[in-house]
DNA sequence: TCATAATGTTTTATATAGCTAACTTTTATT
DNA sequence: AATAAAAGTTAGCTATATAAAACATTATGA
């Protein structure tokens, strides 16, 4: 809603991983935020604290980590651009997965809505296309 | 040859100004780079060492800035993607010109050159089709 | 419940990339 | 050639994001 004035893709991957711990293993807990971004414990507390100073997480020290609702909308956009791009890359133009997931992950950060949008339709458009030229 | 240990997006962007200008300034000078890149000239001299440091450009104290032929390959590899990608986004996908510029400029740094070709490939097809299924 | 392990936090340090402002060198003008 | 303007450099500062290591808290399990 209030139009977050440009998060960090750093910030925006921490959203994410939150998502993604929340989701398979319903909570979050610092040292598997570090582990999910290949970084250190102690790095993770200092971020932890910015996105709850910008009310995309609830947390308190020593507790679990979730997600504001403005922090899960940010959080499923990323992830929704992510699986995006992967599988675009990966299924669709055959670029290894480890490589397609790397991609993906610097990827999704570019695109604005309207841009992605009009991305993920023409690839959609494409793929569904009965003369398969592509 | 090298196969440079990954610059980092901001030298990639300095190696692509400086082709620019030698494009259409024959020669780079410290300033022109700042006024594009549009940071100050002070943030220049700095990376303009680092570059040197990594044979990517000639550089000597208060004289013009070349690019090695390592420096001018890479170059042209992320002037290449810049143009591709802004061409994609704004042409083919309709993104305002302003918008494809940026995302290019963003995504420009996060594709191999394996899985560029590949996305160059897949697009240039589609592209083609006769069926106009996109 | 108490000791140990695991997890979380803090502090200090590092790297990158930028800015400002003062200073130096080069170029242009007269 | 002398001076002013423009361009380039330097030094010191800032912000971001990370690491390392010491310390604090919480959880585990005997």
């Amino acid at each position: 809603m209030t139009e977050n004035d440009h998060l960090s893709e750093s910030l925006e991957d921490y959203l994410e991983t939150i998502l993604e711990l929340q989701t398979t293993k319903t909570v979050a807990r610092s040292k598997d935020i570090a582990d999910k971004m290949d970084i250190k414990r102690g790095s993770v507390t200092g971020m932890l604290k910015k996105l709850a100073d910008s009310q995309l997480i609830n947390y308190e020290p020593y507790g679990y980590v979730t997600l504001t609702p403005e922090g899960k909308k940010i959080a499923q956009d990323v992830e929704q651009r992510h699986i995006f791009l992967k599988d675009f890359f990966h299924r669709i133009l055959g670029v290894d997965e480890e490589t397609a997931e790397r991609t993906g992950c610097q990827m999704e950060h570019a695109m604005d809505k309207e841009t992605f949008k009009k991305f993920r339709e023409f690839v959609a458009k494409v793929d569904a296309c009965p003369h398969q030229c592509q």
